[in-house]
DNA sequence: TTGACAAGACCGTCCAGACGGTACAGTAAA
DNA sequence: TTTACTGTACCGTCTGGACGGTCTTGTCAA
């Protein structure tokens, strides 16, 4: 069956995520992975038979980890709006200082359809955050402000400091809430 | 004849820009984009000694369009303040379908130091804007959710609609154009 | 006008190395 | 015995790059 010892599955995974980080996305290779997860090369080929499923497992981990961290975070903050908890997921998300993804760089490399699966959860997530938003304009400029934050945590671009980045979130918090006391009551200047 | 004059050059960085776009950011070889370019691996490796320098030629390329484009923009767009001429530049750049500069993940996958230009690039950028904006928020806002509009472009992901992006840079405008009013009717010069 | 010649621009081929992947024998625990 | 590997040897392919040769153009003396 499947995950009796997956040690070295999620062990493979985190070195190839390391090795992406540490040394390059165009340094992620089989024996570069193997040897960082403390694992053979056949060993490696043995959990992941190709470097295609290795990249596979990366995004599906990748999305596992983002779909849990999205219900544990509606849960805990549920008497917010489901935007106001989104943004500040993704900015504890990238206020980590490690790029975390930077493997998405070697995975398009590879194959640039393995974006797919991100692309359309990306956009379920959106379609679900436009339902349950009830300015739209303010959902996008948030969205998209929240996007543009993601993409320089990938690029690992430092423009922001950190009193501007918290700076941002408020404005963006408030964009968010703004919209929802609108729809809740409109009394506000 | 042939056209030998450095002609060839930029056949050779455009070349090399369909190639990452067509066949994906991993396939930019050099017999690939020499093939593209109509020049032979000899010619490509004369206009550009080794791999590192094309790469450096395709970011140096691309940096001096923005600023000429920037530059241009900014003297068409004389009446509007410095953030909305951005926001309105950015927008007509990611509207275009074709010319993603998805060489950069090449690039990045070859050596992640060819990011640097670009990061201290925007970051310059963004420190000016922020001297010509009166408002912190909105620039953040707006710069950000710029940013977020070009990773998507980037990532050739289309999870707005055509309607949604142009709300959305209205809904920027209006931002950039409330600071712009705040810092007109509060403080005149 | 012509011929010689140097420099620039480009071609075609070859090569060492790295990479993904295969095959297979061995091993230690459950 | 099966599972989950380890370790090594090996193969075919692709890649960046080096190299020497070739064609074109500009220059200048005779």
């Amino acid at each position: 069956m499947r995950a009796q010892r997956p040690n070295s599955r999620e062990k493979i995974l985190a070195a190839a995520a390391d090795v992406a980080r540490e040394s390059g996305p165009g340094s992620l290779s089989l024996d570069a992975v193997a040897s960082r997860a403390g694992v053979s090369k056949g060993g490696l080929l043995y959990n992941f038979p190709t470097k295609a499923k290795l990249m596979q497992g990366l995004v599906e981990g990748y999305l596992r980890d983002f779909e849990q961290a999205l219900e544990t975070a509606s849960s805990n903050d549920n008497d917010k709006n489901p935007l106001a908890v989104y943004i500040r997921l993704s900015a504890d998300d990238c206020e980590e200082k490690r790029p975390s993804a930077s493997w998405i760089f070697s995975a398009i490399a590879e194959d640039p359809d393995f974006m797919t699966p991100i692309k359309t959860f990306r956009r379920q997530l959106f379609e679900r955050l436009k339902g349950e938003t009830s300015d739209l304009k303010s959902l996008l400029v948030c969205y998209l402000a929240i996007e543009g934050l993601r993409s320089m945590n990938l690029f690992d671009s430092d423009v922001l400091s950190k009193d501007e980045r918290e700076l941002l979130v408020a404005s963006l918090l408030e964009i968010a809430g703004s919209s929802d006391a609108e729809q809740a009551s409109a009394t506000q200047s």
